[in-house]
DNA sequence: GTCTATACACCGATAGAC
DNA sequence: GTCTATCGGTGTATAGAC
């Protein structure tokens, strides 16, 4: 006869409690900021008293951290999930990436905040939260050798370039498409730089 | 014999105090950051209590708003001068535009982030506020009219081009030279794509 | 684990004396 | 215009009942 641990089913209830309240902090933040975040407004929203969050997380930066993993490892899998149904040829290749990046921070403003402006006094993540993130970079260097870019210099104009589309859409036409149509034509005009095929 | 209206003298008091807080305010800014503004720390700057400053500032909003205006109308009239001074030649015309812009930029942070990026929680600058900042996107919608370009398009990749190097070297490089020497590249990249000469 | 209660140190903002 | 006093809100943290 099995008999599991009620070590396991506690812990798994533990961790859905703490899946429950980095949900309300993402609802949280869409409704006021990312930055305006506050521990009552999270525990209100999963029925708890605000001292109860201590019991999951040991302080509100910990659930800061706790929300940058989640949201770079989510980037990570969409990426490599994404990465089979790439076009073949460098160049559609390269847009296709580029627009993938771009929607998925364009789709969530305090997210992209959380994860790639500093907009939260203080908030520095630890290293196991940055950990995704710095995946998320391997992989998008992996890319861009597969397509021919090795440079470093070559990658940090991709990223700049990219985050200046995303950036500019988010602050002058949030929910448009006027920087996102400007995607192939960047990207052209980049590939054509390199002397890309 | 004349007789200055007291009013003059009021009046002329008062903006010298304004001024005083707006520097001590941009001194706060700097050893803290932009967001963590208090107004207990301005205040002990300029030898106040925090609540005198409501003679001056209806709301600490209102600091941040003539921050912001200040901030806009010093690089306007900074890149009026610098105008004068540009290359004839449309490349190195674009190039020393685009490096006095992003030398702005980087050279202050705080600045910076209530500039161009929407960092201080529930901020919004009023109209009036808000004047230099368009007139400082007109200087540069003509100045680049001026070398022929003309295309609503072409000036917001140019904007994403900036903005992009400015933050990822801000990011990533604070204090370096990682972006700023991309400029040129760039700028020639955008160049060819558009057949300038 | 969750609750109530409490303490501390901050914050922006307001009321009213001078 | 500046001050003192104070309010309600915030995050952090702890103690202790259940």
């Amino acid at each position: 006869m099995i008999v599991k641990p009620n070590r396991d089913r506690r812990a798994e209830r533990h961790e859905a409690i703490r899946r429950e309240i980095l949900d309300a902090a993402w609802d949280a933040a869409h409704e006021t900021s990312i930055a305006g975040l506050t521990l009552r407004d999270i525990a209100t929203r999963v029925g708890m008293q605000q001292p109860s969050l201590y019991s999951h997380f040991t302080s509100k930066q910990a659930i800061y951290d706790a929300m940058f993993k989640q949201a770079w490892q989510i980037y990570l899998d969409d990426a490599r999930s994404a990465a089979d149904a790439l076009p073949a040829e460098p160049r559609p290749r390269l847009i296709a990436m580029a627009e993938h990046y771009f929607d998925f921070a364009v789709a969530d403003l305090p997210r992209h905040q959380l994860m790639d402006v500093n907009v939260v006094p203080n908030f520095q993540p630890s290293a196991e939260a940055y950990a995704p993130a710095m995946q998320v970079y391997d992989l998008m260097l992996e890319q861009l050798r597969g397509i021919g870019i090795t440079r470093d210099e070559d990658a940090d104009i991709y990223t700049a370039l990219l985050g200046g589309l995303v950036n500019q859409q988010l602050a002058n036409d949030p929910g448009g498409q006027r920087w996102r149509r400007l995607i192939p034509r960047v990207i052209a005009m980049f590939a054509d730089d390199l002397g890309l095929p």
